[in-house]
DNA sequence: GCCGTTTTCGGCCCGACTGTTTTCAGTCG
């Protein structure tokens, strides 16, 4: 699977040849190349093998050309060639916000800036004093200091209670906002917050606000303040008849509007922030809501979370848009600990606030035996288990809780019980916590035992990985997704929020397919069983409707298939 | 460098904001 690495290399073509000084539309059409190999819904190799890389949208025959010769060599002369004639440190400048291609020429050529630490230093000492003037100066300074580690992206569920906050202090002074951005796409982190609303109050309300630090800018239409966290938020005021236009503009993302405004054009239209408009008369077409827009430009309503530019304008002019998965769809969750292994909270509590959540049945998956650190559960406290659960059961009807064990890939690819033993489960899961340093190849080896084992029903968190903490496993996916479909196997969307694994992305490509999943909170207390919600986002995300999604079933369906 | 049901050439999304520009270039989202 080299789409990310072909997709990494178009990306770099495109900053060398912004920072070259090269005509801009070629650092566009690499860019635009890059994006929809990245979204390719196949391995690009295999393409290439097929000799069909020219089909590939944005791929024409000079890119084509430049893929083949990476995939053939491992090497491209080309960029070799204009990482000579980039200045030493320019894309890295380009990194800094303020910067673009323009200033990192001349900065790095000029002045012999070859860091954003020789950047600061120039800045501090006051060397380049003849480069950017005073005011300039100041706002790059703020923004290499913005770029120091933890500084970076908020976890969605981080930013989803940030905003509920903000948007119940607007609303406790009678202001109604609404967040946009990438916040609105439940994108998996996020930057800063995007406030809607169309009453001019906003922008004094937000500089009063309790978590605010600082204002930075505050105008008639937006407001940007800094919070103590260090969060920016922006509030835009705009006026009703514009707002869905707006509300469109401010989710974005950049590539879907883009899209909508080419369509605009063909058909003699104009697509801004205010609204769409006739580009001779300026006459308005619709602007109130975003519902009124779609449907001027022949497309049905697409939902935030599908707004990435990965097919859904095609899906909507065709009315093929998927029927995406709500969170009341799930009738139960796979994945869950109590105080037998590392959970907080004692199973009946586990249990009562999981039926108060209005579902038909859990699992427990406490830790199998060899994870020792989360208290993992020997065969025999296992069989104690069980009996408090089947009191539980009686009790609880027709609640039901499943038996089931979070069972641990050792190294070697095998798991910690005989299989008899894997036999008193309702449902097994397996994961890899274990020496995720191995190989790739090792690693996909484990994986792929794991899922063909006869016991295991669903493979849990793929990739391990916690958001900003520690990155995916690098498995090959494919071939998971491969040996899931042969073996009827499910794969987990884990919504735990550093978690959120599978991604939106590999889920997608689970479900095309053919490979069931499951969302699951993955909770280790009462209060996280809400992380199906965030596992629904990404499910969202990634076109899954009920169907796709095995704990939207019913109990009986559910115990039908797992025998 | 890509693309085309008006086009194989001449476009390529659009507007806000800011600085040191005196009419616009650079950057951003």
């Amino acid at each position: 699977m080299r789409n990310h690495d072909v997709a990494d290399l178009l990306e770099r073509l495109s900053l060398l040849s912004e920072a070259a000084g090269e005509d801009r539309f070629k650092a566009i059409a690499y860019r635009r190349a890059s994006t929809s190999i990245k979204n390719l819904g196949e391995d690009v190799e295999d393409v290439w093998k097929r000799g069909q890389l020219d089909q590939i949208q944005y791929v024409g025959e000079g890119i084509a050309k430049k893929i083949d010769e990476y995939l053939r060599t491992g090497k491209l002369e080309f960029l070799e060639k204009l990482e000579k004639k980039v200045p030493e440190g320019a894309v890295e400048l380009m990194q800094v916000q303020g910067i673009g291609p323009r200033t990192a020429y001349k900065l790095s050529k000029d002045y012999g800036v070859k860091s954003v630490e020789q950047l600061r230093e120039g800045l501090t000492t006051g060397k380049l004093t003849g480069a950017v003037g005073e005011v300039m100066s100041k706002r790059l300074l703020e923004s290499v200091e913005k770029m120091k580690p933890g500084q970076t992206r908020m976890l969605l569920a981080e930013a989803l209670y940030l905003s509920q906050d903000l948007v119940a202090y607007f609303g406790s002074k009678g202001v109604v906002v609404e967040s946009a951005g990438s916040l609105r796409r439940r994108k998996e982190t996020v930057g800063d917050i995007d406030l809607l609303t169309s009453n001019p109050k906003a922008s004094k309300l937000l500089a009063d606000y309790p978590g605010t630090d600082r204002v930075i800018e505050s105008g008639t239409t937006k407001t940007s303040v800094m919070l103590k966290n260090g969060v920016q938020v922006d509030t835009r005021i705009i006026k009703k008849e514009d707002y869905g236009a707006a509300l469109l503009y401010f989710t974005g993302s950049k590539e879907h509007n883009i899209a909508l405004r080419t369509m605009s054009i063909e058909k003699g239209w104009k697509l801004n922030e205010y609204g769409l408009d006739e580009s001779k008369t300026g006459k308005r077409v619709a602007g109130k809501t975003e519902k009124e827009i779609y449907a001027k430009l022949g497309l049905s309503y697409i939902e935030p979370e599908l707004r990435e530019a990965r097919g859904e304008i095609e899906a909507a002019r065709e009315g093929r848009l998927p029927d995406l998965v709500r969170p009341e769809d799930l009738r139960g969750d796979l994945q869950m600990h109590s105080t037998w292994s590392d959970g907080a909270d004692e199973l009946e509590k586990m249990a009562e606030a999981a039926k108060q959540r209005g579902y038909e049945y859990i699992a427990f998956t406490d830790h199998s035996f060899s994870v020792g650190v989360a208290n993992g559960l020997s065969e025999e406290r296992f069989r104690r288990q069980w009996k408090a659960i089947d009191e539980l059961n009686e009790r609880m009807k027709p609640f039901r809780i499943l038996k089931s064990v979070e069972a641990e890939v050792r190294s070697d690819g095998t798991l910690d019980y005989p299989k008899s033993f894997f036999e008193n489960f309702d449902v097994v899961g397996a994961s890899i916590h274990q020496a995720f340093r191995h190989t790739p190849e090792k690693l996909t080896e484990r994986a792929i035992m794991a899922i063909s084992h006869p016991s295991v029903d669903i493979l849990f968190h793929p990739t391990n990985r916690l958001i900003g903490k520690r990155e995916p496993n690098p498995i090959d996916l494919p071939k998971v997704i491969a040996a899931a479909k042969d073996n009827g196997k499910m794969l987990e969307i884990d919504g735990s929020p550093m978690r959120m694994d599978l991604d939106d992305y590999w889920a997608r490509r689970a479900m095309e397919a053919g490979v069931m999943l499951t969302i699951d909170s993955d909770a280790h207390g009462t209060g996280e069983l809400q992380g199906v919600e965030y596992g629904t986002m990404v499910a969202r995300r990634a076109w899954l409707e009920k169907k796709h999604v095995f704990n939207t079933l019913p109990l009986s369906s559910v115990l039908k298939r797992l025998s």
